[in-house]
RNA sequence: AGCACCAUAGCGAAAUGGUUAAACGCGUCAGGAUUAAGACCUGAUCUCGUAGGAGUUUAUGGGUUCGAAUCCCAUUGGUGCUACCA
């Protein structure tokens, strides 16, 4: 018997020689195809999490394998180490932001390093070093300098919690993403990056991803909200007044009942200041909270402000209201009511009794109304003068048109995509390098003066910004008068430094330039015309789906305007969202939310808690979180089971597109199966030392033997696909089904030796994307290999194995299954009826039955039909 | 409310129009081995039958097709995203 698997000693082995071989370590190297695989860089909270366990190893599978392929592979690591959490721990522990997020990723880089991931840990990066963020200053004042950022007073959110300013983004149900806290409006002077000039190419350009999940496209064509209407001005009646609304449906012009501004915007208080109830009215509208419950139940109000409007082509008079449900910041503040074909103007005209006139019938509609409800579908323009008996779209065409002849109006695009809004209010961020000054107003910094690099002697006593409670370091010159001036003290939003590390990893460690474009090109320069240039292939959480991964796309186009890179559209070329990691629940009688650890199962099969005894609750299969406690800690399951039965275990089973169940027999499991192979690899009457696998004379095989050799090459064919594909559940699948066939074979002479021999070196280079140090440890010591398995070539399948030269087929009637013929794989149709007919189960099937048609698919399926 | 995705043994899943639907794993049951437990090995695990065998079946209902888990429509249930965006 060979000894016990070592699993401790032996991955800690293994990791330390690929260390120090420098394997994962890379360069342009132009005589190989390159492949670039990366995966979210995390943040350092200081301990990894199993979600970071499965994007991790879903990376390396894909790192190792594409290795395997013969590719020069770029596969990084780094640390989003800027943001929130360093403050809230300064202000909570004392603890300094720098110092805890270098230690935490210290900490946290053991742990991945633990893992045994193939790294190339020579291109590391920390965002919260000036040599990262410096050059996002510099990348900055380009943008300034091309008025892609811009500075301007503005409403924002203001976290109550945080004292910081949210984006749009980061506000959920009306409350701040992190505290949860209801978001307060407030104004003030922020910068902005121009990402809606980009609308339109960011909304394009998701055409080009094809190699996205479709729900990830769907979800950022949703929030960019390109509608294409018309904005055209109304006059207020008895005055000079003008109302601009937008609309998406100018057909429906000849519906309007009403006209409705936004309760804050600048004309509502000019048509309505000082009438009576108007300043409750307002009141009213504010106080109806932001939160999700408050909007859906929140009626249409509107106060009318006595005026009327008229449009040109109209030729009525509607009324003019200041309404709730007017957004200010979407199109013009204003709109015209068509309760016919709008359920929202429905509801306020039901409310003020305005007329609901229809004017668009859908066909064949007799008598048509829209007393009860709005009708949004198609039809034929009604009621609408010299529109009566167009459709839709030549209605609004028609109505543009006019309204640009007659110089009231234009065709035009609205978003619902905002600028982006990169003023924090932090110290732990990167400092916007501009300065003001009282005379020359806001100066860039100059180059030569980046980076600006925070402070190191800050406090965190008292709420706000640091950088503004510090006693000098805002204190500076103007570059242009050199008169005393003050730095800028807000620092960018954190998806700054995450919207451009793809890149400089190719040139991680630059100090002159973000990146070296031709460093940056080898990198992205696809090998395959189906792909463009970009990362092939990144792999992260669903969550980012709109933010980071709409900035990064935004990112890499201002980054290609400025010339920092070239030619370069798009960040990435493939991108994988897995699912999330997902436990059990524990409650004790209490209700109490309890770890796993302490939950064990009695003699009586009874869940009871480990120490006091007590009955336990299982509770639905969710998320891990810390709330519900329902977590394991990948550091446990490292030192237990180690790295490799951790990596099978995440691949297995759930695809990983979807949410996997983490159970203790489930990681049993794939530990079992580790210690098994290992077991089995290690007695079995293999070759040594062997180079080759000569296998002089294939016809002397036994059947077995031929069969073992089938199975090695559909392995070598299907786990490469499955890989190809994502499915590493399915993989893993193959890969156990492999094994079985090679520990249930019997050598019973040395002919078929080879056979075995080859099955088992196929085995072991098929395992190592997934387990590397048990692939690392047979090829060592059952081949007796001298050479590393890391960087080892995938073994090449033939094709004449795949194929049998005769197949079994089924034979249906009327698409019933009633017996298997074996043909030969060429069999013509002839053969196949001659071979189907001759079945006694088919004549009996067929007797006293006429046959109708006799459908025969090559090596698929025999059908007869008769009746 | 809208949009998107999903529904297969006790559980996680494979099979994407055809060769006995359920590979692979987990769990469960029986047997072997063991001082004992675990690990390990063998077998079983939709229903009926000792067995040969027969039958049912891919959330539900329809449709297309010689043939449907797979394509289309509707319903139900679940998940995600958006949420007065004019």
């Amino acid at each position: 018997m060979a000894e016990r698997y070592n699993i401790k000693e032996t991955e800690t082995k293994w990791r330390e020689k690929w260390t120090q071989a420098n394997v994962f370590t890379v360069s342009e190297d132009k005589s190989k195809p390159k492949y670039y695989v990366l995966e979210m860089f995390p943040y350092p909270s200081g301990r990894i999490h199993v979600g970071h366990v499965r994007n991790y190893t879903l990376g390396d599978v894909v790192a190792r394998y594409k290795t395997a392929q013969g590719f020069n592979v770029l596969h990084p690591m780094g640390w989003d180490a800027l943001g929130l959490p360093a403050e809230n721990a300064a202000i909570e522990r004392g603890e300094h932001p720098d110092k805890w997020t270098h230690e935490n990723i210290a900490s946290m880089k053991k742990q991945l390093l633990s893992m045994g991931l193939s790294i190339d840990w020579s291109r590391e990066i920390a965002t919260c070093d000036a040599e990262y963020y410096g050059h996002e200053q510099r990348m900055f004042l380009k943008f300034l300098e091309k008025g892609i950022a811009y500075r301007k007073e503005s409403m924002v959110n203001w976290d109550p919690v945080d004292n910081t300013v949210l984006a749009n983004e980061q506000v959920i149900d009306g409350k701040g993403w992190r505290t949860n806290a209801p978001v307060e409006r407030r104004k003030l002077s922020q910068w902005f990056m121009k990402i809606t000039d980009y609308a339109d190419e960011l909304l394009d350009d998701l055409k080009k991803l094809d190699r996205w999940p479709d729900k990830v496209r769907i979800m950022q064509e949703n929030w960019i909200g390109k509608s294409v209407g018309l904005q055209f001005k109304w006059n207020v009646t008895g005055t000079d007044h003008k109302i601009e609304v937008f609309t998406t449906r100018p057909d429906t012009l000849f519906g309007a009942s009403f006209l409705a501004l936004a309760p804050d915007h600048p004309m509502a208080k000019e048509l309505a200041g000082g009438k009576d109830g108007f300043d409750a009215f307002i009141q009213e509208c504010q106080s109806c909270g932001t939160s999700e419950a408050a909007i859906e139940k929140a009626d249409k109000i509107g106060f009318d402000t006595g005026y009327t409007a008229t449009h040109p082509l109209l030729g009525r008079e509607v009324p003019v209201y200041i309404a709730n449900f007017i957004l200010m910041d979407y199109g013009t503040g204003a709109v015209f009511g068509v309760p016919a074909h709008d359920q929202r103007d429905h509801d306020f005209a039901s409310k003020y009794n305005l007329p609901i006139l229809p004017v668009v019938i859908p066909e064949d509609a007799e008598n048509f109304t829209c007393d009860d409800e709005a009708y949004t579908g198609e039809g034929t323009l009604a009621n609408s003068e010299f529109i009566d008996g167009m459709d839709v779209e030549s209605a609004k065409a028609e109505i543009i048109k006019r309204c640009e002849e007659t110089n009231t109006g234009f065709g035009t695009t609205q978003y619902r995509l905002r600028d982006w809004g990169v003023s924090r209010q932090r110290y732990w961020g990167c400092p916007i390098p501009v300065i003001y000054c009282e005379d020359c107003g806001v100066v860039p910094v100059p180059e030569d003066q980046l980076p600006i690099e925070l402070p190191e002697d800050v406090t965190f006593d008292k709420p706000g910004n640091p950088l503004e409670h510090h006693p000098t370091w805002k204190n500076c010159t103007c570059p242009k008068c050199g008169k005393a001036a003050r730095r800028e003290t807000d620092t960018f939003d954190t998806f700054f430094e995450s919207s451009w590390y793809q890149f400089r990893y190719c040139d991680a460690k630059n100090p002159d330039l973000p990146v070296d474009k031709d460093k940056v090109l080898y990198w992205v320069t696809p090998t395959s015309d189906k792909n463009f240039r970009g990362v092939d292939q990144y792999i992260g959480g669903v969550e980012h789906a709109v933010l980071h991964l709409l900035y990064a796309r935004f990112f890499t186009k201002i980054m290609r305007d400025c010339s920092f890179i070239e030619g370069t559209d798009e960040p990435f070329n493939g991108l994988f969202t897995q699912g999330m990691v997902t436990h059990e629940t524990y409650q004790d009688a209490q209700g109490k939310w309890l770890f796993p650890t302490e939950a064990v199962k009695n003699d009586n099969g009874e869940w009871v808690h480990r120490e006091t005894g007590e009955p336990i609750t299982i509770g639905p299969i969710i998320k891990m979180s810390k709330s519900k406690k329902n977590v394991i800690d990948p550091e446990d399951i490292l030192n237990t089971y180690g790295a490799d039965a951790a990596r099978l275990f995440i691949l297995s089973d759930s695809p990983p597109e979807r949410d996997l169940e983490w159970t203790e027999s489930g990681i049993e499991g794939a530990w079992r199966f580790i210690n098994k192979v290992y077991a089995t690899f290690m007695d079995m009457d293999i070759s040594k030392n062997q180079t080759t696998m000569p296998i002089t004379d294939e016809s002397a095989l036994s059947d077995k033997a031929k069969k073992l050799r089938r199975i090695t090459h559909k392995t070598i064919k299907t786990m490469g696909d499955a890989i190809e594909a994502f499915a590493m559940n399915k993989a893993i699948a193959y890969l156990r089904e492999f094994y079985n066939a090679i520990s249930t074979f019997k050598l019973q002479n040395n002919t078929d030796k080879p056979a075995l021999d080859e099955a088992v070196r196929a085995f072991i280079i098929l395992i190592n994307p997934i387990c590397p140090h048990l692939a690392e440890e047979l090829w060592s010591s059952a081949l007796g290999q001298t050479d590393m398995l890391a960087g080892y070539a995938w073994p090449s399948y033939d094709e004449n194995l795949l194929v049998s030269d005769t197949i079994t087929l089924g034979v249906q009637i009327n698409g019933k299954l009633r017996a298997t013929i074996t043909l030969p794989a060429d069999a013509d149709e002839t053969q196949a009826q001659e071979a189907a007919m001759a079945e006694e189960k088919i004549q009996r099937a067929m007797d006293g039955k006429t046959l109708r048609k006799f459908i025969y698919v090559p090596g698929r399926i025999v059908n007869i039909v008769v009746g």
